[in-house]
RNA sequence: CGACGAGUGGCGGAAUGGUUUACGCAACGGACUUAAAAUCCGUGACUCGCAAGAGUUUGUGGGUUCGAGUCCCACCUCGUCGACCA
């Protein structure tokens, strides 16, 4: 019979379902391993081979591990919440509650096809009632702790679509579905507590196992920087402007401050002043700018002067205000001091403006002079004379004293900085768990009371965004009206949803409880299984996803539902897959659906082939001109197991030693994620089986379970044709024997100054006097010696001789 | 502009500081076939040479080393992410 994959993946998959082969035993597991990876977004299109590619790689670590013996927990889910449903929803005219269903179900078929061994009784759709009362939940646990609280922030608006837009919607400036200039609004907004957080999170990841570079982009993002704040004296006003910096000692030459356009401390400096109608027209042409062009940092730097001067107090000198274009409310105090000398956008604003521009310090024995300056000299030096008694002390020393002397002039304290910012979670839109809250106007903000969770989404048949800023929810007076929980009297319900992130936040713990309709994880179910063991899933989410769950375990853990404060031991980052060199997205139109692929090849050919692509951390680039290679090799293997009954079997050494060689090469390639080398290593065996007339069953067998991870359907199949009882995939990974596994023969590089002159097979056991003496005897390498007398003979063991003449 | 990653045959990629190109794709030659597909066997960078052989070659240029694809410095190109972060 020929391999026939549609077949043999239909029979298998009746025969796993039949015997439940992968069903763990959640409450009493010997050795629980926790096999995470990202829960996919159920699009409409269908899984995406970059999905198969993430999941595959993941599903192979774990059955590496169900092998070794381990109870492995590989739950699967749908991340069915979010702006991308209903944005798709809305352009179809289907309700996201039906659209959804579809596409989940759709998912699970493809899912299944690519033959993982995924715990799907514990699925989990975070648009269940049953999943989001326990994200509400979750929202009210933060709520109590203090770290859910509401405040005004600036949000993305699209005028055209009316709604206002996630960040993620918005492209160059411009909204993601109608090419429109967003606008900024500003809105009441929930925000969770998260910078309280900095810095734990930024110190876990010193022992955190994870991929170095999912831990520099935390890092960046979480950009810790020690600075100082600087209090500066507005003349003529009761007012003090508060600037941060990371170069105090520069302070010696600000010759100006400049104020972030959205800054509310820009009402006092110019309200009832004469420039007030002048200013707001800037902060609006600002505005506007910046929409047109946000990609540009080539934007000429603009400012307008406010009227009013503040004294610089380690000069004493009287020194402008101005608004800037160039200045990000959202970093440090939204004002900085402008030091032209020493920092490019000051400079050129100092140039624009002919503000004055004084040298603080200068490269060492060179005698820099302003006129000379073309632009912001960012160099170490030392102090100059403008420094007063730091004159002559270098830059570094400098930063230190000069910081110490404005803090005891009482005009500055240290501070910490964090680029990060807190979470904005409340989305003005349907497709999400309402935030539960209420709003009374006895009582003020009142929590939902856990008892009454969930606070259910009503089925709104028109779920559009509205246009005034407010959920659809708004429109609902069913949903809004109802009665606070502490009064009873009359009140209102908070309208917006939570961001779907929030959902994703925590699903980790809810996968081993999926069923508890109680409490949403059960303390001794999470106590075995969690944290995560192993988590693999694309560096995309190195920030947000990944920031968000270690935040949220974080809280649980000080409020003492849970006694871990990291969620994943281990995490991996996969690469990404792309196609044509470029990323696959609809826009382009180069998305893989793998449907037609594991119809043309079978699933076990379309995992293998991704895996064969490159690195697992490295991805690649989908084409469909390599995938035939590994169908051959699969055929190869049926042909050569349906014969092999009829061949006589008897033991070869030769053989015996490169199964143990592979043995060996296979696991440590599996245990670094390094499945392409060990495909190669898997070809190389069968090429070396097949060569051989003699071969035993033991050959034959290890090489179906060492390809059982990856092809898990024809190793399943074959195990079977061959006789062997129960199911490869409850067989034990098999050992290899480091006696076996080292050379008998090994080859000696003889060089001759480096440059390689002859190889000659000696015992890999051989000593360095007698590796040394067979290289001076070579003929090949006399010739090349010349008589000389060696000046040098470099030996490493078993490896290589060079002479160096 | 910045952070991070990557540049090795025609292509995807191998390579503890020690024979560059494992494994696979494509190509070419052959076998089988009426023929094709499939399958099997074989060939494989460049330059010089009839050959034996010699030389060159891991984006570019330097450096460290007996020896560099691998380590260090500078530059170029591509990819991902972030945008004036004081």
């Amino acid at each position: 019979m020929q391999y026939n994959p549609q077949k043999v993946e239909k029979k298998i998959q009746k025969l796993w379902e039949k015997e439940k082969i992968w069903k763990v035993n959640l409450s009493k597991p010997k050795k629980p391993y926790y096999n995470l990876m990202m829960f996919p977004y159920p699009s409409a299109e269908g899984l995406h081979v970059g999905n198969v590619y993430a999941f595959t790689g993941s599903d192979i670590h774990g059955r590496f591990k169900r092998m070794q013996g381990y109870d492995v927990f590989e739950p699967m889910g749908f991340d069915a919440f979010g702006i991308h449903s209903e944005n798709f929803a809305i352009k179809q005219g289907i309700h996201p509650s039906i659209l959804i269903k579809r596409n989940v179900n759709n998912f699970r078929r493809q899912l299944k096809r690519m033959g993982a061994i995924f715990a799907w009784e514990n699925e989990v759709d975070t648009t269940h009632p049953s999943y989001y009362k326990w994200t509400q939940w979750l929202f009210l646990q933060l709520y109590k702790a203090g770290l859910a609280y509401r405040a005004k922030a600036p949000v993305d608006w699209c005028p055209s679509c009316k709604t206002v837009l996630a960040n993620e919607q918005v492209i160059n400036g411009k909204c993601e579905r109608c090419d429109t200039e967003v606008i900024q609004k500003e809105m009441e907004q929930w925000f969770f507590g998260i910078t309280k957080y900095a810095d734990k999170l930024l110190k876990n990841l010193e022992w955190i196992d994870w991929s170095e570079r999912t831990k520099i982009a935390q890092r960046n993002w979480i950009g810790k920087s020690e600075g100082l704040i600087e209090k500066w004296k507005v003349g003529g006003l009761n007012l003090t402007l508060e600037t941060f910096t990371t170069w105090p000692h520069t302070t010696y030459g600000a010759t100006f401050l400049a104020i972030a356009p959205e800054h509310p401390i820009i009402e006092k400096l110019i309200k009832g002043t004469k420039v007030e109608e002048g200013a707001r027209k800037f902060i609006e042409g600002v505005r506007r700018e910046k929409l047109k062009d946000t990609a540009s940092i080539e934007r000429k730097k603009k400012g307008f002067f406010v009227g009013w001067n503040a004294m610089n107090f380690l000069t004493g000198e009287e020194i402008p205000i101005y608004i800037a274009n160039f200045v990000v409310m959202g970093y440090g105090t939204g004002i900085i001091k402008g030091a032209p000398a020493h920092d490019q956008r000051d400079f050129e604003f100092a140039k624009q403006y002919k503000l004055p521009i004084i040298l603080v310090v200068r490269p060492k024995g060179n005698n820099l002079t302003v006129d000379k300056l073309k632009e912001a000299y960012i160099g170490p030096g030392v102090m100059t004379e403008a420094t007063g008694k730091f004159a002559g002390m270098s830059d570094n020393k400098a930063r230190n004293a000069v910081a110490e002397h404005s803090i005891e002039l009482k005009h500055a304290k240290k501070v910490v900085q964090y680029h990060l910012r807190d979470w904005l979670i409340s989305r003005q839109r349907y497709w999400g768990p309402p935030i539960p809250i209420i709003y009374c106007k006895e009582c003020g903000t009142v929590p939902v009371p856990e008892k009454d969770l969930p606070v259910k989404l009503p089925y709104v048949k028109d779920f559009r965004p509205r246009g005034k800023g407010v959920s659809p929810l708004a429109s609902v007076p069913s949903f809004v009206k109802t009665k606070c929980p502490k009064c009873k009297r009359e009140a209102e319900r908070e309208t917006d949803v939570s961001d779907t992130f929030l959902d994703s936040a925590w699903y980790f713990l809810r996968y081993p409880s999926s069923g508890d309709v109680k409490k949403p994880f059960d303390r001794r179910l999470t106590k075995k299984w969690l944290p995560v063991d192993m988590y693999i899933g694309g560096q995309e989410h190195a920030v947000l996803h990944l920031l968000y769950s270690r935040f949220t375990t974080m809280v649980l853990h000080k409020l003492g539902y849970i006694d871990f404060e990291e969620p994943f031991k281990k995490f991996r980052a996969h690469g990404l897959l792309t196609k044509g060199g470029a990323k696959m997205s609809k826009s382009r139109g180069n998305v893989v659906n793998p449907d037609e692929y594991f119809d043309k090849y079978g699933a076990d050919t379309v995992r293998m082939y991704l895996m064969f692509l490159g690195p697992l951390s490295e991805a690649g680039d989908w084409s469909d001109q390599g995938i035939v290679g590994i169908r051959r090799f699969l055929n190869r293997l049926w042909e050569y197991a349906e014969t092999f009954s009829k061949k006589p079997k008897t033991k070869n050494d030769e053989l015996e030693q490169i199964r143990h060689k592979t043995i060996k090469k296979v696991t440590l390639d599996l245990e670094n994620l390094r499945y392409n080398t060990a495909i190669a290593a898997l070809m190389e065996y069968l090429n070396a089986i097949s060569a051989k007339d003699s071969v035993l069953k033991k050959d034959l067998n290890t090489l179906l379970i060492l390809l059982s991870p990856f092809a898990p359907y024809i190793g399943e199949e074959l195990w079977g044709r061959l006789k062997n009882q129960g199911s490869i995939h409850n067989q034990k990974w098999p050992e290899y024997d480091s006696f076996l596994v080292k050379d008998v023969q090994s080859r000696l590089v003889l060089q001759v100054n480096g440059k390689v002159r002859d190889v000659v097979e000696v015992s890999p056991d051989i000593t360095e006097s007698e590796a040394k003496q067979l290289a001076l005897d070579s003929e090949k390498i006399k010739k090349w010696v010349g008589g000389k007398k060696p000046k040098r003979v470099v030996v490493v063991q078993g490896r290589l001789v060079n002479i160096v003449v």
